[in-house]
DNA sequence: CTTAAACTCCCGATTTTTCGGGACTGGTGC
DNA sequence: GCACCAGTCCCGAAAAATCGGGAGTTTAAG
């Protein structure tokens, strides 16, 4: 079996995506994984994220063609945790037996039909460099029977973990560097931690807002004319460079700026 | 020798701030390290981030009153790498005997004076329940020779580095918890009974919305009709019990339905 | 005292959302 | 085949938000 040192030691001499590729499937492969996949979770908007690993073809081609990455509760599940799960762990709507099926259950029987009976997942948030945040989802998959891999788990969970820290942190510093100067592969997050300072009436406007109320409402509330809330919410629309009132709320949010 | 499962069995079981502080410092005096603290990295502009820790008083006070998070090589570093380092690895504008000493120069020097001799820093770049991007730096503080220190740290870095993880992430979930019950305004994780589910389109059509993007953008985007796109958003409003868009999107991060 | 910024209010025109209906298609399991 | 539901599309009217102006008051800092 292999050493956690050795492995992350071979990681990290690794110097292209292709060496790292294989360096990683033959760590997985000694844990009894058939293969893995990374891909760039940071940016639900994406229809085809960027991806590497060594999952078969077709299976990359039905992920890519049926969208599953917008459904994918897996890669839902990474944006929001920083713990590794198994696929058992995840929560899939259940089909009650009318209607259509959700694309998340669709996902996961699409995985089951390729052969994939479980799967090991590592949220990876990072920061590079320049201060800009990515997140990764790794994927392990296992093909055998589902009681080796409970076994393998209870096991070794925690070096899986660091494995793929070391890994992933490793492929997107070699993608960044190939990257450099081309756009769009490696997208970051809008620039999740500049300051934007709102005052403390455009606060009031968009949480009030943000729980719902209308311009009105909100005038009522804080005994001002509507008027007044508009040029509030008008400003704050502004600062946050949002488009709207709903867009301005959701980053307001984000940026910490108002609670609900 | 502490064995790594059993410091982060012992670390998930904690359930209040002061359990956790209590439960690493035994960890980490058993690595050898006098003491520890983890601070919110994330948000540079800040004079007095968000602090835990064991390290003595006087520190706190003399790091606090001389704004040293504004300067401290280590806190910016961490906001920019994923890996741990110890101090020396810091690079330290050195101080070439004329004009001013930076800041930097200032706070290692302190932190000498104040008897540690090394420190091991892990930062941790986390996502919360909302999907919002936070950084932690957490640092262990060394008094004895450095000597000792090298030989440790070349044995047990990753279990530092993972045990730190754990810990960092239990950290926040119980201050996170404590932050819900204060505002409990919006309700988060629903039991199953009164579980919204949203279908694929309906995800779709508030995802859109939460970036920004009117029913015509979102029915482009889509390919389909307006009409379709205003059917969707009226039945999430209505399955969230939401007063208005704004309100259902707001609701839905909060459900972790949708991903911006 | 001056300046800047926050806060307040108004107008009118346009765009967007909201609401309550109805109706057809196609996938799904029973 | 049937029932159910997701998904699609349409109508029309009322409500709300958005936009780009302008303009007065208060407050705190230089």
């Amino acid at each position: 079996m292999v050493k956690l040192e050795e492995a992350i030691g071979s990681i990290e001499t690794c110097s292209s995506t292709d060496e790292l590729k294989h360096a990683l499937q033959d760590i997985i492969e000694d844990f009894g994984f058939s293969s893995f996949n990374m891909l760039d979770a940071g940016n639900p908007h994406v229809d085809v994220p960027y991806y590497i690993g060594t999952t078969p073809e077709n299976w990359v081609q039905t992920y890519i063609s049926n969208g599953f990455v917008h459904v994918d509760p897996c890669v839902t599940r990474v944006r929001r945790s920083n713990a590794p799960f198994s696929w058992d762990e995840v929560e899939v709507p259940r089909y009650d037996g009318s209607g259509r099926k959700s694309g998340a259950c669709k996902v996961m029987e699409a995985a089951h039909d390729h052969g994939f009976t479980e799967g090991f997942v590592v949220p990876f948030h990072y920061t590079d460099p320049l201060g800009r945040v990515f997140s990764s989802s790794s994927a392990f998959y296992w093909t055998d029977p589902v009681k080796k891999y409970r076994f393998l788990l209870s096991r070794k969970r925690y070096d899986l973990h660091l494995i793929m820290i070391y890994w992933a942190q490793r492929a997107i510093d070699i993608i960044a560097e190939q990257h450099r100067n081309r756009q769009g592969l490696l997208e970051t997050q809008a620039d999740p931690r500049t300051a934007v300072a709102l005052t403390d009436r455009e606060r009031d406007a968009l949480s009030w807002a943000a729980r719902g109320k209308t311009v009105a409402d909100t005038a009522d509330i804080l005994f001002i004319s509507q008027a007044t809330v508009e040029t509030h919410l008008r400003h704050a629309i502004a600062k946050l460079n949002a488009s709207n009132k709903t867009h301005a709320v959701v980053k307001a949010i984000y940026l910490g700026l108002i609670d609900v």
